[in-house]
DNA sequence: TATTATTTATACGAATAACGTATAAATCGA
DNA sequence: TCGATTTATACGTTATTCGTATAAATAATA
């Protein structure tokens, strides 16, 4: 292995963090209390994180990446498109309600600095998929007729209907809404493989 | 019926901070949030409640009613001393373990203002243990030999245990802490009726 | 409709809590 | 013992929350 280990207390600080996001939302959880969990001094915590927004982010672009690692088996074998798709999204499912409402609202209401984070975070994964489009189009498993700059280009609208709260509040939680979303983007209007049994 | 019902709105600021309390405890949980849960104006709470410490008072309160109105049956039976205890055992158990830990800790530990109202609680509570004592010592089911104040003392200098964080931490959680507590002042070092099984 | 009582929305100063930093003492490893 | 790291503490600054005042909006009553 090459690439040396995080530190102890880094490695705390993170862990408690996590735990305490999940718990309570990103917002209610102050720096104080993540170090006294973390059995660190605050000092420590700055030392090795500028602030708590730079905490989050460090947390989901750790998340990102495993799932990146997982998504890159994808890109590579031959599996047909449609499965594809679907691993995809149960990826995704996994990722959002692991860690609950709470934390992806405050995640994205709360502290407005880290929506810019998260948009990047978003265009990242779309030109993946989109890879992953080409590339399934070259395979002649999706339409040809369809340019990948759209589909971004649409994904974009879409995302922007989480801003229209009594559309949200239809579904019971941000992550059914969402899933709705990708379930749209991946199929259209044509029937899920869930819908078939 | 002769009791006025609550005001609707009173009732939906209850149940919301209920639901929040028990969820975020008692000091992550702003007044703010507990009108936007109940959909009640700021004002509305400030005329029902002046303040959140009374309002957390009331929850109590109402809680520690219930308690009573079960414990009402307890004291003019006939049932014999030992099952009474363990009913009352069971019915502080259910109450405490059911608002979790963080909202004892919380109560008692993080706004000082409460700590005499919980110890008036902890008072009113004592006397009516020591009201079924004599009422038990009466029929002859305790012996004769204790005083009910020297009991009374007793529980004073137990609860005070609760500040050694040292002992504290060899428990599980406070509940089970105070668990022991009660055990010991009820059965002394006698075993417990569970531990016959 | 006119009138009265409630509830709400908004803004505000005051109080409190959290942030992030500086410093010196304490702890740890070599 | 030395040097580096971690901690405890205190501190000024910033952000949040509190609790209140006010006027508009809503609901109720006549």
């Amino acid at each position: 292995m090459k690439t040396k280990k995080e530190p102890k207390k880094k490695t705390a600080i993170v862990q408690a963090a996590n735990g305490l996001f999940k718990q309570f939302g990103f917002k209610k959880v102050t720096v104080e209390e993540i170090c006294e969990i973390a059995c660190v001094s605050k000092m420590t915590f700055y030392k090795y994180f500028p602030n708590k927004n730079e905490l989050i982010k460090y947390l989901w672009q750790k998340m990102i990446d495993d799932s990146w690692a997982k998504l890159g088996e994808l890109e590579n074998n031959e599996t047909p498109f449609q499965d594809k798709i679907h691993m995809i999204l149960k990826l995704k499912e996994e990722a959002t309600s692991a860690m609950g409402d709470q934390y992806i609202r405050d995640y994205l209401n709360i502290v407005p600095e880290l929506q810019d984070f998260y948009n990047q975070v978003l265009a990242d994964v779309m030109q993946r998929f989109i890879k992953i489009i080409k590339h399934a189009q070259e395979k002649g498993e999706v339409r040809k007729t369809i340019r990948p700059e759209f589909f971004f280009a649409v994904v974009n609208q879409l995302t922007a209907l989480a801003n229209n709260e009594q559309l949200v509040s239809i579904y019971n939680n941000y992550t059914e809404f969402a899933l709705e979303i990708n379930n749209f983007l991946y199929y259209g209007l044509m029937p899920l493989p869930e819908d078939n049994k």
